[in-house]
DNA sequence: ACTCATTATGTAGTAAATTTACAAATATTC
DNA sequence: GAATATTTGTAAATTTACTACATAATGAGT
């Protein structure tokens, strides 16, 4: 029952051990794999110049019970493999393509942020937060937006939250931080000049210095603990950056780490605040 | 040949509309996925307790050319590894749990956002944002932070765009309009007194409102065109809110449609505004 | 180089699974 | 409550996969 994590390579590996008609069956499905999952045991035998039994005594060989069985191996296989390409949008797209496609590359930009977490510069940051006595979401352009949703998450949680877009601000808050301060910076390149400054003044206080950008990027060097967020190259000037959707589900994750922490006994504060909001709509009819 | 990401998510949605022993079905196989995979379309009609070609006949209303051929789409959705339930954080949940259940949550919101698109609304939106000649987007609390990115991005269009988390300001502004000046709301639950007020005045005028919020809301009543986003259930305080996501990809999907309805020859003028960049970041080492 | 043993491959038949065509049963409409 | 449409199941047809066996190819020992 060991499900191959990538069939194609084990296959692939194999073929010199294998004898001549299951050799060509390799071949076959190596050419064309998504074809394969698809097709009868007939016709890759077909295509594969071979006969049918040999097509079945090698799905055998590579530990699958029969054709069919070998066939969701496969198709599990090459599913879990493949990373969806982002596609850009055309000036040839209408209405029913473009929408789609934007939906679907912020969609894969979740799934392979999902499967690459930082997890435990998570849980640093989770930890640091949780212990600060004053945090600071610091980000400029669209990352400002995301800082703005941060401090409209945390302040829940009885810690002081600040937000500023400007970088004289900025600068000044970072410059008179002490212990207990925590700035978190968000960044997509890592490489905003006034923002990385600004880190590295915050770095010469007692001040913890959390922040959300790319790897190895000056403001991540800057940092005691950097979340990392791929960085995947854009394609085009209109395709929207789908990194932002990223930070943000990540500060999602931060919020969340911090709420447990906090404990079960912290859910009726969460509450009150929720509550406080009642009298500012209007009733559902 | 589309493909579907989350055919788990597709059946569960579907479910009130499927006839009793397509429900059947529905439910052997939602209760069982995995083994559903690998079993014959005798042995599944046998633990849905209906006949094969009812079997059959579920299979072809999903898409699939036969039982054959859905259970590789299931087997390829399933091995894609996303959850197709939300799932609430709890707090006996760890490092290791609840970052996955929140990117779940994020990716399934916005999976199923992907799939009810309001185009037609979507493409009214674009047309009215690309003949304005004023853009204001108005939201409050989490609602704030997006149109705060909405500005971040539509302002590339060379149309004054304004955001204002006041009140007051919306209202006043509001009460100012006139032709060309479009209003954009953004609410998850369309019920905010101050922002539904803010509309009501604006209505008063010439102006267009637009707003991205849900149906049937007090906010949407007051609209020329409202872009309907489901609302979820937020099933804990402490789970974050997944709409924010969806409301940021449909703002993308609206400025992508507004650059394609400028044409071919406005990606200068993107690119313009990119390079104004280059030189507020530290070069690439 | 020939025979025997071994392995590899294909043929044909069989069993299983899937689909289609059609009929019975159920629900819906007027 | 009859007529119509829809749903569901039965049974036959078809496709698909597997097994048993026969033949071909390969290789070792004489």
């Amino acid at each position: 029952m060991t499900s191959e994590l990538n069939l194609l390579a084990v296959i692939q590996r194999q073929l010199n051990e294998l004898n001549k008609s299951e050799a060509k069956v390799a071949q076959a499905i190596l050419n064309a794999p998504e074809e394969a999952t698809r097709s009868s045991i007939a016709s890759l035998a077909a295509s594969a110049g071979v006969s049918e039994p040999s097509v079945n005594r090698f799905c055998k060989r590579f530990g699958a019970t029969g054709f069919p069985d070998f066939k969701l191996q496969l198709a599990t296989s090459l599913a879990s493999g493949v990373r969806y390409v982002s596609r850009a949008v055309e000036f040839s797209d209408d209405i029913n393509t473009f929408p789609t496609k934007l939906f679907d590359n912020a969609i894969n930009a979740l799934m392979t942020a999902k499967e690459e977490l930082p997890l435990k510069a998570i849980a640093r940051a989770v930890d640091q937060i949780a212990q600060a006595r004053r945090v600071y979401f610091f980000g400029l352009g669209s990352s400002a937006a995301v800082a703005r949703d941060a401090e409209h998450k945390f302040f829940r949680f009885n810690v002081p939250v600040f937000t500023h877009e400007d970088p004289l601000m900025q600068r000044m808050l970072a410059a008179s931080a002490g212990v207990g301060d925590l700035f978190f910076f968000i960044s997509h390149t890592g490489r905003t000049k006034v923002l990385v400054e600004a880190a590295e003044i915050a770095r010469q206080t007692e001040a913890t210095i959390v922040s959300l950008t790319a790897e190895g990027s000056p403001l991540a060097d800057k940092s005691h603990c950097c979340i990392n967020v791929k960085v995947e190259e854009d394609t085009e000037q209109y395709l929207p950056m789908t990194s932002r959707l990223v930070q943000l589900v990540i500060l999602d994750v931060l919020a969340a780490g911090v709420t447990l922490r906090r404990g079960e006994g912290f859910t009726p504060h969460l509450a009150r605040i929720k509550d406080s909001l009642k009298d500012t709509r209007f009733q559902t009819s």
